[in-house]
DNA sequence: CCATGTGAATATATTCACAGCC
DNA sequence: GGCTGTGAATATATTCACATGG
């Protein structure tokens, strides 16, 4: 399906960047703008302009225009950007030309959620296994799939080119999955359970901590209120509060920015 | 130098001292630092070095000893920090000093999960309520809770002072929620739905969107994959790198940083 | 000594502002 | 005219390296 090659132009000999590398930042931010452009798509946009994405994605035009600056550019000026042609070419650069297969390890209270999840499915993903511990939960039947024990790992993995893998485990047994994985091939993990993972180099981890979450947002909601509580206070021998606008704030994932202008 | 300030012991009642403005880097780290903290203090660590506490929480020492330099210095030239005084000061930072109530809208597949969720209960949360606008489902009990309609809100949040809302809901609902939350008086918002909410300043989003993490770990999948491929391989499909690669990687994705020794 | 705390140096990210092109 | 793409300017974050003080 990739026809397309995002090559630097012209005839510079040799080696094919398969992809550009891209800042962090911006990988992280290229999937929201990728559900923006569905959704603009189903509304039968099929352009739209910089500032058009940006406010359907919750980031300024500025950014969003420099983000895809990076991928080498698929705008026209004075018009905008082709729906369809920006989709594929974020499609190209998340690697989602291909559905890729994932392991699910923990299926008690939030694995069997992610389990059932349609959004997987939907997005470029096929969870082709799940997995626990428990020879309890060994043979239950989820959505379609069988839980299989954790010892499995190894063969499926292999048979089914599985090279990303969901801990929803307890966080006592998440690293020993980890290293199942890493050791069944497995060299992306996205970890639920609240710890730390050691894995080695060239295995990528992300984690999401759904408390981690709150206790953010809880210190803003501190902040937020040791600030009311102080309205104009003169000399009260606390330094001079910030004067921070808005909500938001930036964040590795997840914090959506206030449009101000 | 350091100005010790006891949490909520003394000073007058009602007056909230001010917060240190921490940069948002650090408030979205002060959390695993939390975590980690609470796991040395029962292992039976009474202190513990920046770089202990810096590889229990998986970013590097040097980082963490600028991190909690914002707080104001809590440790010890020579010896360490005081794990339960870090771990009141961070508490105290992140406004956990009180339980804080939470409201769970949506309590579908994964609403039924995070309703389940026994970290939130033991990391400074209680969810007060869970709401649905689907009325087959109000009356339904989980984990103790009993369903309520959307529309008793209002009335619960006050009576609650529920101050953070979680979305669980479909997309489609949940801007409708979001307002529906801030009319309530809601001024934190986690939002497990896939879209941007708009809210009005003053109110903080967070969003955890499950897809989009897997999405950005296939990115970096698909750049392994490229660099692997890349030599002298052209064209050559999908290969399962079945080893570990080698030097020279540019190793996190982002979240978490190569840990190992 | 030793490990913290911190200025200085570097790296990364965001925003501005406008040239260039449709 | 309008909108993209981008260098330059700013802001934020990380890392270095060492003075400081228990």
């Amino acid at each position: 399906m990739s026809q397309h090659r995002p090559a630097g132009a012209s005839g510079s000999p040799g080696v094919v960047p398969a992809l550009p590398d891209l800042p962090e930042a911006t990988v992280a931010r290229l999937p929201e703008y990728l559900r923006a452009l569905h959704h603009l798509a189903e509304s039968g946009h099929d352009t739209v302009s910089s500032e058009g994405l940006a406010s359907a994605a919750g980031v300024n035009s500025a950014k969003l225009r420099k983000d895809l600056s990076h991928l080498g550019s698929y705008g026209t000026r004075g018009v905008g950007y082709d729906v369809a042609l920006l989709v594929e070419q974020i499609e190209y650069v998340l690697g989602l030309t291909q559905r890729r297969a994932v392991a699910l390890v923990g299926v008690g209270n939030l694995g069997h959620a992610l389990a059932g999840y349609a959004g997987f499915g939907t997005r470029g993903f096929r969870i082709a296994a799940l997995f626990d511990a428990d020879p309890g939960r060994v043979g239950e039947q989820i959505n379609g799939l069988t839980v299989r024990h954790i010892d499995e790992l190894p063969a499926c993995a292999a048979q089914e080119s599985i090279a990303i893998g969901v801990i929803a485990t307890p966080a006592r047994a998440a690293q020993t999955v980890a290293d199942q994985l890493v050791a069944a091939g497995v060299t992306s993990i996205l970890n639920f359970a609240p710890c730390v993972l050691s894995v080695p180099e060239g295995v990528d981890v992300r984690k999401v901590d759904l408390a981690i979450e709150l206790q953010i947002l809880s210190f803003h909601e501190h902040r937020k209120a040791s600030l009311t509580a102080l309205p104009d206070t003169p000399g009260a021998g606390i330094a001079a509060i910030p004067n921070r606008l808005g909500g938001g704030g930036l964040g590795s994932s997840g914090t959506q920015e206030a449009v101000g202008s």
